[in-house]
DNA sequence: CGAATTCTTAACTCTGTAGTTAAGGTTTTC
DNA sequence: GAAAACCTTAACTACAGAGTTAAGAATTCG
């Protein structure tokens, strides 16, 4: 590949940065408690720029949210098996930390108060985040049962369960109440009570895998930073 | 109580008529996408009159989200137990009847979106709804923790598993995506696991309380009305 | 019935904001 | 270094929608 040009760099750059802009201003105030000229603001330009760059508020709009399908994905590419509790106990962990991120939550509200006007984001959405993620667990599961570690019918509704268990109640609160968003010890409570039930419900040795998972927890509680 | 006059009849008859007509129309468009042009059309009265009752969109909002707790709170009124499965069943059924409405979600869509510009809707939502729900399922699984036929340790915990296993699949579906709300027979496939899920993890005697739970959701899928 | 009250109609003000335009400055390219 | 491309500033248009006002019709009450 040739190297761009300075100008096709400086295209590059604004645009990077009013979809930045565009994100954080989005995010904060809604669609329609979003105008142009914070936009541009937050993107540090000039609104005719702007315009230069998207034609309309509702393109930038789309646009803006389209673009986040890659961010997304990143959170769900899976390394390193290290023993299925383990695993299991790492996923939950990096997708509630992800999940519960307040940009994360915001943009959350964001799609779903605008879902009525825009349904091509709301399919979007769920396309690149919730059915890939439900996808690799999904895949992850079937190996484990593969293995005899688990036993389940429907591998999607196990997925499912999965999330449900770990994520519904903490999520569900925090779209409801933005200034109450748990913290990282009332997400342990619930990631680990989760995990818990999962496994009794799932697992073919329950008592082992329970062990195995009260470790973890309470490394992970002596252990923590931030 | 003394006969309310005809002025104080039609002025009840009217506040009414607003606060349903507005509640069609900002579930259906959103806060910002609500003219009072078209609340005062919905409700049949002028837009002056409109204003004379409430002073102010924002005023009206607020006054017909609050009065929506005496409507929610209807849902979770408990009768007649007739045994830990079977009231089990009934009740996932009820609550997931209610909210898989498409008036419920679009109002849910409505107030996550508008949850930061008007926090105090999404505290009084919670409170309303989930919270007392909750209540009421940790007070009857308290119940039958004592009666024997549960075991867990936090009985909270324990209610948000159910929930979570029964509806926050459907329910994030439907709210992120309005156009392919999940049907009944679909409902069906979630609630039945859900409540197996649950009975495996919680139950004391799981083998017979999921025989009992076939017969239940079998007997539910045949006999089918509407 | 007659007076008080409350409604409707229809037009109006005011504000906020999407989107545009023109004049002049800055950066990039050759 | 000069021309092309692109940017900023600042003011502008157009329009939608919240909230108001005044004239007159309909209702309610005594």
């Amino acid at each position: 590949m040739t190297a761009p040009s300075r100008r096709e760099q400086n295209r590059m750059d604004r645009t990077r940065r009013i979809l930045d802009g565009a994100l954080r201003v989005f995010a904060q105030a809604g669609y329609s408690g979003t105008t142009m000229d914070a936009v541009a603001a937050a993107a540090g330009l000039s609104k005719p720029t702007l315009y230069q760059y998207f034609p309309s508020k509702e393109d930038l709009f789309q646009a803006m949210m389209l673009g986040l399908r890659d961010k997304m994905m990143a959170v769900f590419d899976h390394p390193s098996p290290k023993g299925m509790v383990h695993d299991l106990h790492a996923f939950a962990w990096d997708y509630a930390d992800a999940v519960m991120q307040p940009e994360m939550l915001s943009l959350a509200r964001l799609i779903i108060g605008e879902v009525q006007r825009f349904p091509e984001i709301g399919r979007a959405y769920q396309a690149s985040g919730p059915d890939r993620l439900l996808a690799g667990i999904m895949a992850y599961l079937e190996l484990q049962r593969a293995a005899g570690r688990l036993a389940f019918d429907d591998a999607e509704l196990a997925a499912q369960d999965l999330w449900g268990l770990i994520l519904s109640a903490p999520r569900t609160q925090a779209l409801y109440q933005p200034d109450t968003v748990p913290n990282r010890h009332d997400l342990a409570r619930y990631v680990t009570n989760g995990l818990r039930v999962f496994l009794r419900a799932y697992s073919t040795s329950p008592e082992d895998d329970l062990l195995q998972l009260e470790a973890l927890a309470s490394a992970r509680t002596t252990g923590d930073e931030e």
